[in-house]
DNA sequence: CTTTTCGGTCAATCATGTTGACGATCCTAG
DNA sequence: CTAGGATCGTCAACATGATTGACCGAAAAG
């Protein structure tokens, strides 16, 4: 395998998982959060965050991370309440619609994995795995990958 | 590995490849070459085409196609040329320079695949590469990439 | 020859990111 | 206790890359 076909086929993969996720996330009820959203309620989820530390994780501007906060507050996937220990932070946490989401994307994911999993057989697929956890150890965090693909 | 981590690792695995790709090209003399613009120089090598046919194959629209070529022709990749047999036809073709960064990228990628090979292990990543391939095939065309990651 | 299709471009708009600046608030050294 | 600095969130301006809609000239179809 050449290596530009090795990368073309990592990204046509995570392509295929993330518009499959999608696809289906539409039909059932969340036709209205986009692929980048995912990132940052992942984000969001273990714990109340501000938006400096979401920006942080992201790797973006605490203006972009405000932003796309703005976004899923809007259409009801996370809320910002006030810190009564500091009035200059504005805590971000997930509504109970995010939740849902948050587990029905995990759902569907897992389902998603089982099937690549049971077309390819099992221990082809966990070679597979290996090799992926192998290449991907000790890389940058797992959130910085939202906007890096553009520029001028 | 669940569902979640998978399509992490296969973005954060592409990510690290063209990361380096690029952080090599720039120092070699592409430092104004961005991720986008390798799909659309891979989509015109082969033979010359047309505005429209490249939109095709990078599934953006011709406008849009149509700026990724001005893009590289203002930086020198491509030139435009009038095809003889059809005045609406404006061709776009590699400059001697386009064909030099694309010899250089799969140099590099080349090598970088070597990398990762050497330090997993033959064996495991033939394994892997194995079932990346069989996870891929049947996905849709290679370019069709560019854009799919934004959306309001 | 007329109508339709096709290729390319212009214009307006949207989505997302950036930098720079700024008020409000907190923390800490004196 | 207070003054200075750091941090949080936001506003404003701008850059980039994409979109839709409209249009003109040229080719193809009838």
């Amino acid at each position: 395998m050449p290596g530009g076909e090795l990368a073309l086929r990592l990204l046509g993969a995570f392509r295929d998982l993330i518009d499959a996720l999608h696809m289906e996330l539409a039909a059932r009820g969340h036709p209205d959060v986009r692929p980048g959203h995912g990132f940052a309620l992942q984000a969001i989820a273990p714990a109340p965050v501000t938006g400096s530390e979401l920006a942080g994780r992201l790797g973006v501007t605490k203006q972009a991370a405000g932003r796309t906060v703005d976004v899923l507050a809007e259409r009801g996937y996370v809320a910002r309440t006030d810190d009564p220990a500091d009035a200059r932070r504005r805590l971000v946490v997930l509504t109970p619609r995010g939740r849902e989401l948050l587990a029905l994307s995990g759902e569907i994911l897992e389902r998603l994995r089982s099937q690549r999993a049971a077309a390819m057989g099992p221990e082809r697929f966990a070679a597979f795995e290996d090799g992926l956890r192998t290449l991907t150890d000790g890389g940058g965090g797992p959130f910085a990958a939202a906007g890096w693909f553009v520029s001028s």
